[in-house]
DNA sequence: CCATTCTTTGACGCCGACGTAAAAAAACTC
DNA sequence: GAGTTTTTTTACGTCGGCGTCAAAGAATGG
């Protein structure tokens, strides 16, 4: 009949495009022209796709989370060791480092928001799986009695999410004051307190 | 001889100006010609005061980090009580509410941080007083033997200030997850496992 | 090779924001 | 009220980004 439709392929191209762009020059001043450049097309070819920046953005976002999350939730099904199973958690939700451009992505995303509902949406629902993640995994270490939790699990994992949320802005922010081995420690050491010592 | 200069107090009518104006509408989006219009001038006045729009914020962040820093360290001085002195502390860290507008220039301009070297210095400025006081609490709280500190004193207040970090910026956020009351507890029930349990 | 559908380009007009500089207004002193 | 200095306005010109749309350029089946 005639051509046929290839559209998935191009946005997933688009989207690390987003990730790409966002890690040199920032959320903030992103514009359609410097990711359509980072994809080697035209503002129009990406208007072809998203009806404006925004929608693309959201969906960057979205599927950056799952693959973040996704990523981090397979650990439950490879680490049967609960402390293991939390060190690399707690490990597997920091940034690699300044560079690490999905991270960046995700904590940009993460302070734009509260501009549009859905980004607000996005949000909150990132939120909720880092959070089922670690009460998850607490829960586990409960059961197997390997841990022993001077908090409630909500709390404790509240304080862990926290503690994630804060330092990887830090390092991705660029404070060199802190560095991705610092925050593991300091992370560890917390979760040791709360009754959870993780390896 | 001629009108006398009255700098000074514009300066801080725009700073005010600046800190309303990011409250209601966000400092990503925020131009010359809205914070002139809350200041009742136009952005040619504005523009007489401040080379640009960037001078102007980085000003208004000072400013506001003082008042804000200083106004906490002053608890130093009136409360005797390590305990009384913690607990107050964190809860002058954190903000008052979704519509807190000191705190949420704070927190906006963290994340736009980064971008010029200027604004990082300033971030970090800031990230070191928000340090300093916590390690100053528990060093006190030490000494009088209230406290009986299970982490180094400077690893419990890196903790301490990436929590207040983090659930300051939910809030401010207007993550409606995270209520002021409940990110208090949160905080008070970690300090109290780090040793230092406040009032 | 042709008809059809998908994809991409390129040019256009439209804001919104910025910075400048000249001129007007205001606030004083004498 | 005249002179002087400070403050504010106003009216440019410029730049960059966005959205639209018609037209050109693939890619494929018949």
């Amino acid at each position: 009949m005639a051509r046929p439709k290839n559209q998935d392929e191009r946005r997933a191209h688009l989207i690390q495009a987003v990730i790409d762009t966002t890690a040199s020059t920032g959320l903030r001043s992103l514009s359609l022209a410097d990711v359509a450049r980072s994809a080697g097309l035209t503002r129009g070819a990406v208007l072809y796709y998203y009806d404006d920046l925004d929608a693309l953005l959201s969906e960057a976002y979205r599927a950056g989370m799952e693959r973040f999350c996704d990523r981090r939730d397979a650990l439950r099904d490879t680490i049967a060791d609960p402390a293991k199973l939390l060190g690399e958690t707690i490990r597997a939700g920091l940034p690699t480092g300044p560079d690490d451009a999905l991270m960046r992505l995700l904590y940009e995303f993460d302070v734009v928001a509260g501009s549009s509902p859905l980004h607000s949406t996005l949000v909150e629902a990132m939120y909720e799986r880092q959070l089922a993640t670690y009460r998850h995994v607490l829960e586990r270490g409960a059961e197997a009695g390997v841990f022993d939790l001077l908090l409630d699990t909500s709390t404790a994992a509240l304080n862990l999410v926290a503690l994630e949320d804060a330092y990887g802005l830090h390092i991705v922010g660029g404070n060199g004051q802190i560095s991705v081995g610092r925050a593991v420690e300091a992370m560890f050491d917390a979760a040791r307190l709360f009754g959870a010592p993780p390896v």
